[in-house]
DNA sequence: GTTAGCACTCATCAGTGGAGAGTGCTAACA
DNA sequence: TGTTAGCACTCTCCACTGATGAGTGCTAAC
């Protein structure tokens, strides 16, 4: 970046105090505000020549001439980036968390589902997670049981005691013991694989093995592939969206619809906390930087929690681009700690 | 009801004239748009003294005077049970919602997700859906299957192609032969009753049948009774909430937010939806009928699906007080057909 | 019983002017 | 050369005003 030194201290300070002073009051500030508040030991005039400076350099605007100056999104970047003091959770809100968090959970969905809903309580911003990809899970067992003589259950278990089933109707004529049989040469073949890497066995080794019907294996081969494909499958959780009319920017009917709208798409939030995961841990997309139109005014805090590097998901914060990064950063790596614990807990118990 | 008569025919047209124009304009409708409006023969100023009177018996209001006239509560409500117009659903938009509905689904949980976006996009409501309650429903199969040396899966499956799982974790050094065994025996005492009337069957003639240590025995059946305490409980599913932002009438701000966050208590909405269910068929519950405080400028349209009578649902939808109760009425008794036509043929796909 | 006419009420809207906040520029100062 | 006090200027915000128009209630005539 050619452009980290085009700021000398004193306009990194200036900047830094307008970013901190307009996100906690929303409107336009001013010289004298800063010349008072922050006692740089310089009079209004001179932040005043400063902040021309930024202005030109794009770091704020004026929304009209005699109004304050507003940070712009480089300007929020450059705060985040180099600019944002770290934010140290108080110890009765780490405390609240962890206390939310704990054993609050016996399968992932039921941990997702909470999560979101207590860090947007948390932050005050709507909360997305996803839930883990999979793929590099190993299966755990496959089998194949009946439960009347025209339906068959398939049942997938991968790591972390996450379940996956379908029920296989047919006509055949079969003796139990042929399908534990069946069962058994199925499972030998996939568990233990990855996911992303299991093939399906040879229908002809499983005709020998079980003497089952080949139309009918391949009704449970097709019902097994149903399985991994949802075991794949993300989910996609969000809560907290209506925290958003809180915020004065959002004041706007027709904005505050637009916005809701596009969070209540599931595609969309997905996508928002999908392309976080190539992001090594943290990232915050500020205002543009988001692709989509009327994410324009909002920026995106994600980060990804997981499990050993593998059956990683990703968990995200949305605010408007005015909004506390600070304590915004520091809570979602609090809680992505406290995620993997819960997993940790979660897979340990179920193996 | 003594006030059905309290009302002439004239004034019935007239009131119905009024909450007909409302519903389409949200503004206060006065004399002279009803007497210009549709040709009754009378002069406004004739409609303003039967205006005056339908006042008084507390059919409408006046928000000031020198405004026009807007439905009171029992004005809605006067107009829902005895004035209002069948609505006939257009061939097209009948034919959009079947085919958004048939075979859209290949499991319950899919099929009310799927309802309830289709429903709030079609109405432009926030709409409810809520799960059925199985509890009248049948078990079909419970089994009990080895995963690995330490882990046995509880598979519980109910009609309709109802599948809950449960893993079972234990340090005991058991035969697989046994677990069969024991699975045989439970599924033998358990399977065919219904969830609501099935009780546990006692620990020790299972532990005769299978020669599986006790304690594992009652953790299975520990494991077994959160299956169904899990099938007995029911999902709620909600979309469209930010589609109240469209209706002037939440063109207040304080007022919207109070609103979807309302909205967004999954309890509540369960209430709501819950509270249907005593209703045989289409309950209407206009305002200030909502005991909740912010609800009282919605109405909530309710009606109830169902299999057989037995495992029975709700569906709701949300609007203003001013909705077009004719067209969300005939909307909301198709669809329930339609679920219920889909739900037959997941049931019968799956037994 | 119906209605035309009229006086009256009240919300809405455009226009006005003063107050306040904040800027840019200039000239003086260290 | 960097800093700052001072000043003219710009623009928003708000309260106030009066005109307009929609709608009412009442009365008197049909």
């Amino acid at each position: 970046m050619t452009w980290e030194n085009e700021l000398n201290d004193r306009k990194k300070t200036i900047l830094k105090s307008i970013i901190d002073v307009y996100i906690q009051s929303a409107q336009p500030v001013g010289s004298r505000t800063i010349a008072r508040k922050h006692d740089l030991g310089l009079g209004s005039a001179t932040i005043r020549n400063e902040m021309a400076d930024l202005e030109e350099l794009g770091y704020i605007t004026q929304p009209h001439t005699s109004a304050g100056r507003v940070p712009s999104d480089k300007g929020y970047r450059f705060y985040v980036d180099h600019l944002m003091q770290a934010y140290q959770l108080a110890y009765d809100e780490a405390i609240r968390l962890r206390q939310a968090m704990e054993n609050s959970a016996e399968e992932l969905n039921q941990l997702f589902k909470r999560v979101c809903s207590i860090v947007s309580s948390f932050t005050g911003y709507p909360t997305i997670v996803i839930s883990p990809q999979l793929s590099e899970s190993l299966i755990k067992s496959v089998q194949v049981v009946a439960i009347d003589e025209t339906h068959l259950l398939v049942v997938l278990v991968v790591e972390g005691g996450i379940v996956s089933n379908r029920i296989v109707r047919h006509n055949e004529n079969v003796e139990e013991e042929n399908i534990i049989r069946f069962s058994n040469a199925l499972n030998t073949k996939i568990s233990g694989k990855r996911i992303s890497t299991v093939s399906m066995p040879d229908t002809l080794d499983l005709i020998l093995a079980s003497d089952l019907p080949g139309t009918l294996i391949s009704q449970i081969l097709d019902a097994v592939k149903e399985c991994i494909r949802r075991v794949e499958s993300t989910d996609v959780y969000l809560d907290g969206a209506a925290n958003l009319l809180n915020y004065p920017e959002f004041s706007d009917l027709i904005k505050a619809r637009e916005v809701l709208e596009i969070l209540s798409e599931e595609d969309v939030i997905y996508n928002l906390a999908r392309s976080a995961m190539q992001k090594p841990s943290l990232e915050v997309r500020i205002g543009s930087e988001n692709e989509i139109g009327p994410m324009k005014e909002l920026s995106v805090v994600t980060t990804v929690y997981g499990h050993e590097g593998r059956s990683t998901g990703a968990i995200g914060i949305i605010g408007p681009t005015r909004m506390t990064y600070s304590r915004v950063v520091s809570s979602i790596l609090y809680i992505k700690d406290l995620i993997n614990r819960e997993i940790m807990r979660l897979f340990s118990e179920h193996g």
